[in-house]
Formats: structure tokens, sequence, C-alpha cells
DNA sequence: TTTATATTTCTAAAAATATAGAAATTAGGA
DNA sequence: TCCTAATTTCTATATTTTTAGAAATATAAA
């Protein structure tokens, strides 16, 4: 019998986070090149809507693998390095 | 603009196996107990169809996480270690 | 050869997720 | 203040995924 841990139920999220294509351009995207903001990001992949980016977005932030900084319109976004150093390394390569 | 290549494929499908509860226990299951069967599995999970594990196992076989034996009727489940280190060594801590 | 066990495939239903248009929100600049 | 740009929320739809029962397959053992 396993147990449903938190400690489980957040690997879950980081990685269901990561198992999409579009996400996980974006986390490499980032990791590539720190603090781009969402209309940066945008133009760099090819045909998503600004709300489905936003959708994306707030899954890679709730589970903790980007960090954002506010700069008045403008969210800037990078990857947490220690979430990306203990999950998923392969982003760091 | 990011491209699709069969690398990324391959990373989202890691991900994507490890993103859901049932297929991240039987990965930690199998990294802490190698060589185990799917009923030995089935066991280990609470309520859990035959036919839902086979599937599970499959996505997990199917992006390189898991190897499998067969023996007889059996087939016996391990993490395979490379995998494992290059895309999520979280499994193995 | 029959039987029992392990696992998979087929099928279908339920649940979750991805997507984007439109409207709303936020904040800076004219 | 008004306007514009950046981002989010709302809403709905399409797609994918999860789930499991039933039937099928495979293999070993009686």
């Amino acid at each position: 019998m396993v147990d449903d841990t938190a400690e489980l139920r957040q690997a879950v999220k980081v990685y269901k986070a990561l198992g999409e294509p579009t996400r996980l351009k974006i986390a490499l995207l980032l990791t590539e090149e720190r603090n781009l903001c969402c209309s940066d990001i945008m133009g760099k992949l090819e045909s998503v809507a600004g709300s489905t980016l936003s959708h994306h977005l707030k899954q890679l932030t709730d589970c903790g693998l980007l960090d954002l900084r506010k700069d008045g319109t403008y969210i800037y976004y990078s990857v947490n390095r220690e979430m990306a150093i203990k999950y998923a390394p392969y982003l760091l390569q």
C-alpha cells in the first residue's frame, strides 16, 4: 500500500506540468533565457492564444517550477533552479 | 520558435507518465524494490483493476522508464536507472 | 487435455485537460 | 482622464486520459 502524501502530490503536479509539449517548451525556453515575460514567450511559441499561455504559466508556477517577478503590467518568469534540480535536472542540460 | 524534436517528445512522454499519481507510485515502488510483477504491484496499490494497471505499466515501459523481464506468465518490472537519472532522479532518493 | 493464473486487448463511459474567444483587470503613458 | 498594452478570468467546446468490466491470450501445472 502506497500513501498519497503531500510530497507525492507535489511531485505529480511538477511532472504533470512538464508532461505537455507546450509547457515543457516553456520550461526549456526559460532555462535558456531567464526573465521572459508572457508576450516574449508567446512570440517564441507557435500560435498559442494568450489565454492558453496564461493557463500553462499558471500550472508551471503553481507547482513551483517557475518563479515570477512583476514589473508594471509585465510579469517576468524564470525557472526555479532548486525545483529543476530536485525534480527535473533534464531541464538544465 | 521552439521545435518539436524527437528528444522533446520523449521527455514529454516520460513526464506525462510520471504526472499521474498511480503511475508515480508504481515508479517509486519499483525504485525501492526491483523485479515486482504486475500482481505484486496490484497488491501494493489500493483498488486498481488489472486492466488499468496494465495500461499504466505500458505507459511507463513505452517511455523507457521501466524495464521488464518475462518469466513464464509473469512479467517483472524494474526502474531503468539511466532514464531515472536523466529525467527524474527524484525517483531514486 | 483441462484448469488455473497472469496479463493484455477491446469497448465504453466518466473525468480531466487543453484550447481559445470574449470580457475583465491592471497599470503605464499620452 | 483616456487609451493602449499585458495578462487573467470566464465560458464553452474539443480532445485526451483514466478507468474498469468482459473477453481474449499465454503459459504453467495438474
